[in-house]
DNA sequence: GTCTATAATATGATAGAC
DNA sequence: GTCTATCATATTATAGAC
């Protein structure tokens, strides 16, 4: 559970290239086959190291996606710390939706290695998903409210919102091969995330 | 790729007891632990037989992976073909979405399964993707077309708005343990569908 | 049809030379 | 620090008795 003791100090240049490396051999890896799917040896030839090298870095398998989880998960709700209730509601989520959007894409490995550790019941991340993210969750589904309250949105539930919208975003991601396969490959960014806002938003919009 | 030859005939009604208990292991299993991740160990003591007996019916792992996702996927299309394009579009939106929610609540194990088969790049479905997912996708988008067309709803881009159904309803099994983390346990299923129901849909809805 | 025993393989991890 | 070689284990799959 996110034992940080993982990674052995990193002090000559050699060592944080290679480091750096391994982090992201391993995010593909686990992302595409899954922790129990993913091998040392793939992460190692991936990126070039040999398995034992590979392993005198990190010693064991779990320990490489700890850090590779943990990487991602602090990168992962800096958007949703930023909704800021002093600004214009319906601004301030167009902004969050489409940075969660525009990270879905330039990241989708990302999403995905986060997506298959929660379906998995996220062994490694529990204390995560009950502390950190349960607490900004409250907070930020406060910030929405007040601008219920405020009525410069129509009234939803806020957790309920927020769920949604990473639901929607993250689909793009983790589905890309399904939403793929019925729109054909590349799917057009600005329509999608066109669609997504107006899906989203349009709902909660003051009526003019 | 969905070799349909995996089963052998069953004829006995002990043999399709035990393909029905072993494809009941299986759903649970291999959502809970992936394709890679599941042994057939773990499923042949969920179902009660040896490990050699469980591979009598099914002769190799994979072909009890491909039945699960064949029996799974045929069940799990029907609400969408029910879309009926003469009927009123909230009634009819209202029922597939709440639909689709039962059925995540209800089995979520299924929805995980392939959610986690999507995720990894959809290996074994890739056909059943790009053909008869496809094809129900695009006449249903037709239907969302038309009532556009006719006023009925706002605009919106059908298939964008389908995927957002998908993301949204199947969220709440593929994400149970961070919904959970979150909400506390057992959420109220009543308020979770009002809330879903009234994102999705209050930006449809013709102004009164 | 069902079992015990076991083969064949894959893979995580280590020992020890350089 | 990095490599080759190798161990130990887990797991799929099969052979063959009953």
């Amino acid at each position: 559970m996110m034992k940080s003791k993982a990674k052995p100090a990193a002090k000559t240049r050699i060592q944080s290239e290679n480091q750096d490396l391994i982090l992201k051999a391993a995010l593909d890896v686990f992302s595409t086959y899954g922790y129990r799917g993913a091998t040392v040896d793939q992460i190692a030839a991936k990126c070039g190291l040999s398995k034992p090298n590979l392993l005198y870095y990190f010693r064991r398998k779990e320990d490489i996606y700890t850090a590779v989880l943990e990487h991602t998960l602090t990168e992962w709700l800096i958007p949703l710390r930023m909704l800021d209730v002093t600004n214009d509601p319906i601004t301030e989520l167009t902004n969050y939706i489409s940075t969660k959007l525009e990270m879905s894409h330039r990241n989708p490995a990302a999403s995905r290695l986060f997506a298959n550790e929660v379906l998995h019941g996220a062994p490694h991340i529990r204390k995560f998903l009950n502390g950190p993210l349960k607490d900004l969750v409250e907070a930020k589904a406060a910030v929405i409210q007040t601008w219920i309250e405020a009525k410069k949105i129509k009234p939803v539930d806020p957790q309920h919102f927020i769920f949604s919208i990473w639901a929607v975003t993250q689909h793009y991601a983790d589905f890309a091969v399904q939403v793929e396969a019925i729109m054909g490959p590349k799917p057009d960014r600005l329509k999608t995330q066109t669609a997504v806002l107006e899906i989203l938003l349009n709902g909660l919009k003051i009526s003019p």
